[in-house]
DNA sequence: GTCTATAAAATGATAGAC
DNA sequence: GTCTATCATTTTATAGAC
């Protein structure tokens, strides 16, 4: 089942699930959101929880092998860091509200897709993790508490979606820019 | 309606929330997880959405007052901003799970409590722009865009929580300190 | 590909016995 | 304060006509 009217479904749904989450939003609401009834998304998809691993599972994904690239690469750690949110920013700016599900309603996957998810998220924090503590060792990155600096970076750069969609006057690269100032460099005049 | 059942219903509620989201917790749940059958919860509570804007409520006045006297103290833009960090670490090692529903299911409020809260929230941000703007003016921060730093740091505040609650062996006060190098000083060596 | 009709299950909430 | 029984509504999904 593939087809230009289920890419349509799925980016209706997305928006929709960005605005409510996943459980707020019904067969009917996406199907009037269309402009048809909710029998008839049956013929484009199988489920609702389809449209669910389908949107999460393609971001998530999307992660992973952009990870992947960052973490082979021989550069410096500050570049691998700037990669990063290269990555980010440019996932945010591209598939906005497929975040938000990525962020919010992955806990809502069935199994397989839960486990499938959860190991590549994990293995994502976990190359994360180990850009920071080669930077620590090289000297290249402040002796801090790892896992302070994963998350605290992880979060921002993971909840960019929920306002850039809503600020306008910012381009992507003058984004990235900012992002990797007050990440990597913080805010306090020195 | 007041008591310490109701508590102990809003504090199970409070858990289930912030494990699966609002909408996937029915009153089934809520109820076997107490041990009684759903009917017996409304002896003590009037309807389910009730639990929802006690808890996101709650917290949000919490914050809202703390940022109040944070704004009102004559201190320098650091000491604000170390301030409002340790007010986010704070409520997050007490309250926890009520910062689950405040972040993700504060959508689900129905009016008027919708408006209060995002009246509350409008206002919390505005005064953390102010303290910012402020802090370019004397040139105590850097130039940079306000929305960005706001956003960014008020993300790695509000989702701290996440994962919090997963990592033991660091204690509130070190957390406090690690945040203020992070989200102030940055991670790259100088 | 869309419709109407409907099944089967789950949901929030109430009534009334104990 | 908790229970059983039940209601009204909403939910995902299917069957079959057009």
């Amino acid at each position: 089942m593939k087809g230009e009217r289920k890419e349509e479904i799925l980016a209706t749904a997305s928006m929709l699930f960005s605005e409510r989450g996943y459980n707020a939003v019904s067969m009917r609401d996406l199907a009037e959101a269309l402009g048809i009834k909710a029998a008839s998304l049956y013929n484009h998809i199988d489920s609702k929880k389809e449209l669910l691993s389908t949107i999460v599972l393609s971001v998530a994904e999307e992660f992973t092998e952009g990870m992947n690239e960052i973490i082979s690469s021989k550069t410096r750690t500050e570049e691998k860091l700037k990669a990063v949110i290269d990555l980010h920013v440019k996932i945010t700016v591209e598939k906005s509200t497929d975040l938000y599900s990525l962020n919010n309603d992955w806990m809502h996957l069935k199994e397989p897709e839960l486990s499938y998810f959860l190991d590549m998220r994990s293995c994502y924090e976990d190359n994360f993790r180990k850009i920071l503590k080669q930077g620590v060792k090289l000297k290249e990155i402040e002796k801090l508490n790892i896992e302070v600096m994963l998350f605290s970076i992880l979060s921002s750069l993971r909840r960019l979606n929920q306002w850039y969609s809503k600020k306008k006057g910012i381009s992507e690269s003058e984004l990235s820019k900012q992002m990797k100032h007050v990440l990597l460099k913080g805010i306090i005049q020195n």
